[in-house]
DNA sequence: CTATGGCACGGATT
DNA sequence: AATCCGTGCCATAG
């Protein structure tokens, strides 16, 4: 009897295993931190110890207690980096206030990634009227990529049974906050209320307004003759208007953020996520060994609580069964995360090697590298790499926050030497004649790619960068 | 006529 | 199997 209970438990013990090690690896730290948590209240069979291993010297030690022995790891050479697994509690900088999506409760860490609805409730939770708050989360949902809103403020009003005004109330507060214009209805608004904004600090030209209020298309650099003529003014003048505009403007609020392809109002995007890895040097040398830290979902060592083992022996005849499946889920979340940590580690170790000249020395040194390639040389399925390296931050030792995947871009070392060449240039080269060059240093790409890595950088066509500065 | 952007196709990547 | 990316062709703006 007992035989046949426990025989067909095994089968799914080994799926579900594997279905497990996949959902572990593609979280963050973080993200798989507040699921440790959640089995941790859960699941009697789970314990948490104050403890944890040197990674140097394989001493016990209190968690986030630095090692006596090893405060400093051990210097190694340049082909030889030290990563290990951390378990500092400062990994990650505090959160300031608590102002989650989820009904502004639960969570007291800082989520790995804000989205923007939550980064903008981070700045206006506070000031926000408690029967105010459904209305702000129900215009926070709907925004899209953009940072526009995506439904008729007046639908909104109907939803919740409450004058138009006060959601336009609320539209104008959030509107306030970074990325000034987010919530606005159209591209329009949204640069008018920029502008109004930014217009108090800011020394705007006279008209900028109007200019906005004639049109979108009209905006455009090469327009700027219809622009003077629509609003009646001199050609110079509008197209100075414009230059603020495209300098300080920005219609789409939201296109500056991570996971966009923002090409034309590319900002530095890093703010909004915490690193999962650090990597720091360890003098100022050009072959310093490198330290990568990795953050741990927990502090401390996560176990099976050897009590609970044998508890369960003697357990009441109800329960039985209960505990048993607790005690193997707690087993298989345990060796879950062991493997994912042991995957990442692997992954970092040669990862650190290969693109040492990335990380040192900048985006010009990056070497091509594919997913494909790096599961090949650590043994792993593809799709496994996939998951570790999808939505996974990084610290550079120059403070820069980037996503794991950057590693993988295949053009980015092709765009940022175009960006220097472009940068150099005495006068305004064609994309055709960049991409003549450019296969003079050994970089074979066709003119019209010249003319996409362009827009991805921001940088205007030539005809245009001649007035520019 | 030249330079550039749009559309879409095919091959690589995930 | 779905997605992303480089590229060629063509229309259009200058």
């Amino acid at each position: 009897m007992l035989i046949q209970r426990h025989a067909p438990m095994l089968r799914p013990l080994t799926t579900a295993h594997l279905a497990q090690t996949m959902s572990l690896l593609e979280l963050t730290a973080l993200e798989l931190r507040q699921k440790v948590e959640a089995e941790l209240a859960r699941n009697p069979a789970l314990e948490l110890i104050d403890e944890y291993r040197c990674p140097t010297c394989a001493r016990i030690l209190r968690a986030n207690s630095p090692c006596p022995v090893c405060s400093h790891p051990q210097v190694s050479s340049p082909d030889q980096p030290i990563v290990f697994l951390s378990s500092r509690q400062d990994f990650y900088p505090a959160s300031s206030g608590k102002t989650s999506l989820d009904e502004f409760s639960g969570d007291d860490y800082p989520p790995a990634k804000i989205n923007l609805a939550e980064h903008i409730l981070r700045q206006i939770g506070p000031e926000l009227a408690l029967e105010d708050r459904p209305i702000a989360l129900h215009i926070l949902t709907s925004l899209n990529d953009d940072g526009l809103l995506t439904v008729n403020p007046t639908e909104i009003a109907l939803y919740h049974h409450v004058p138009r005004s006060r959601v336009e109330k609320t539209i104008r507060q959030i509107q306030a906050t970074d990325p000034l214009g987010v919530g606005s209805t159209s591209p329009q608004e949204a640069l008018l209320v920029q502008l109004e904004i930014l217009g108090e600090t800011l020394h705007a030209p006279s008209l900028v307004a109007e200019a906005i209020r004639a049109g979108l298309e009209l905006l455009s650099p090469h327009r700027s003759t219809d622009l003077a003529r629509s609003i009646g003014i001199p050609a110079a003048q509008a197209k100075q208007i414009v230059r603020f505009i495209a300098d300080n403007l920005n219609p789409f609020p939201a296109r500056a953020y991570w996971g966009e392809p923002s090409q034309t109002f590319a900002r530095d995007p890093n703010v909004y996520h915490l690193p999962d890895i650090i990597i720091s040097r360890v003098n100022d040398t050009d072959d310093t060994p490198l330290v990568v830290e990795i953050a741990m979902p927990y502090y401390g060592t996560l176990r099976v609580n050897p009590l609970f083992r044998e508890a369960i022996q003697n357990a009441p005849e109800d329960k039985s069964e209960l505990w048993q499946t607790d005690l193997e889920q707690a087993t298989l979340l345990v060796k879950c995360i062991q493997q994912r940590n042991n995957t990442i580690v692997r992954l970092m170790q040669r990862l650190v090697v290969i693109q040492r000249g990335f990380i040192l020395y900048g985006e010009t040194h990056l070497c091509p590298l594919t997913r494909a390639e790096m599961a090949d040389q650590l043994q792993v399925h593809e799709s496994t790499m996939s998951r570790a390296v999808s939505d996974k931050a990084i610290q550079l030792p120059n403070q820069r926050i980037i996503p794991l995947a950057m590693f993988f871009d295949r053009s980015l070392h092709v765009r940022s030497v175009l960006k220097e060449l472009i940068a150099k240039e005495t006068s305004p080269m064609s994309d055709a004649n960049l991409a003549i060059l450019l296969s003079g240093q050994g970089y074979p790409v066709a003119r019209r790619t010249v003319a996409k890595y362009r827009a991805m950088e921001g940088i205007l066509p030539a005809h245009l960068r001649s007035q520019a500065r």
